[in-house]
DNA sequence: TAGATTGTTAATCGATTAACAATC
DNA sequence: TAGATTGTTAATCGATTAACAATC
């Protein structure tokens, strides 16, 4: 991703014998499949269940036992041979591995359909990220106020992006205008001193090499999706033998 | 992920010598990409270019142009050595590929902000796929209408999901519901007979083994971003032998 | 032909899986 | 101790990359 930048560099200036965890480098992967965990523990958590199994965990995630054992081996030795993991000590774990555990401040740009549905969206409340602008370029929704998870919030003009950033409150800059302004937008964002920048507009942008640009595009999914349904309406008929309905459904 | 239907059961249901473009099984990560690279090329064809070379594109989507190559390799030999890509051509392939050139109808499940927002998404109505449905439960926003891309639509009562889906014009079901709905509402789009379900909603949902289930997680990548920012404060400051920043911006 | 660029090969890398020794 | 379950190992699998022969 950067030939500026290796991507051993970390754990080289990371200095002798690790630093977190096990003082390995996390693979992307197992990143990517931490926030799944985490979820379901939480919701473990709250039914009162005390421990788990990695199998129980493993299957609840939708993942099989031994890639979840190695995944969370990469975190450390939080489990107990014998017995499992504590639901409540892991769910601390993953969270302080993904850096959950302390508040996130988040600047949105573009008050559409999309923003606010990102304000009021629990699953980034409940985990400590907190909206704390809602920014829009359209001068007759500004002073809209939008139902917020937490807080009231009011629709400010995007003038304001400089100024919250230098104050210090947003960490983190999420993108969902329409594609034509994603990269001036994202140009801005970046101007204005934000390095980890969430784009949900249908654009392809380009940052610095020290910028971390995520993408959340809402319809490759979906097209995905059809490939399958194209698949399926294509194959030669696999009704014969695949297995019955009930052995499926029980599955 | 099935071990009722093995891996490779549609390559072995394809009877001999292939079917579609190089007669081989498409690797998931090549699928993957393949939303991006219409993208881009529709993007292209719009500005009036006709032809890229693997270069050009593959830096205009953010990939190695290797890995472009190969991706494309695997539909079929499309380019032209010493030429490029013909855009047009190429756009084509890839939406024949993915499915896109037949129009899908999908029907959405819940009609908050996320709902409404999907509705009025540009990027779902540009590839073909046709919102036919915005069903939600709540009795007062039933009637509503909601600005569409293309038609008028107006919120529907769930009730009218299964002759919906009897009908023949939903393909594709997209839950848009909160987190404890999800599970009854994934539950009834099966039961109603749709085998390809994308959810939005922070939850893991259990489907058959015929159901094709996807899943956007509109937090996941914020959190990959927090655990990044996290990473960046904790390392030991970078200035001394990383790249001066007039490096970093230009590279 | 000479220059350019594809499609493919082979080597490398990273991720997944199954199995089991360690240990509660 | 006996039974259960982790953490790790080693083998397998799939994806990425660089290089280049094929060919326009």
């Amino acid at each position: 991703m950067s030939a500026v930048r290796p991507t051993d560099a970390s754990a080289s200036a990371m200095g002798p014998a690790g630093e977190r965890g096990t003082g390995r480098e996390i693979p992307a992967a197992t990143i990517a499949r931490l926030p799944v965990y985490h979820r379901v523990l939480t919701g473990l958590e709250e039914a009162g269940v005390s421990t788990v199994s990695s199998e129980e965990l493993a299957q609840a995630c939708g993942v099989s036992s031994a890639k979840l054992r190695k995944d969370l081996s990469h975190l450390g030795s939080y489990g107990t041979r014998g017995v499992g993991y504590d639901v409540h000590f892991l769910t601390y774990q993953i969270a302080r591995e993904l850096g959950l555990t302390q508040p996130w401040g988040v600047v949105i740009i573009g008050a559409g359909n999309l923003g606010q549905a990102l304000v009021s969206y629990r699953g980034f409340a409940s985990r400590g990220f907190r909206v704390v602008g809602l920014l829009d370029i359209h001068p007759d929704v500004i002073g809209h106020g939008v139902e917020s998870a937490d807080t009231a919030l009011e629709i400010r003009p995007v003038s304001e992006l400089e100024s919250l950033v230098a104050s210090g409150q947003a960490h983190i800059g999420v993108i969902a205008t329409p594609a034509e302004a994603a990269q001036s937008v994202c140009d801005r964002l970046v101007a204005a001193g934000l390095r980890s920048i969430l784009n949900f507009a249908p654009a392809v942008l380009s940052v610095p090499d020290d910028v971390e640009l995520r993408k959340v595009d809402l319809s490759v999914e979906l097209q995905i999706l059809a490939f399958h349904e194209q698949r399926r309406a294509d194959d030669p008929i696999p009704s014969m033998d695949t297995p019955s309905l009930g052995e499926a459904i029980n599955a």
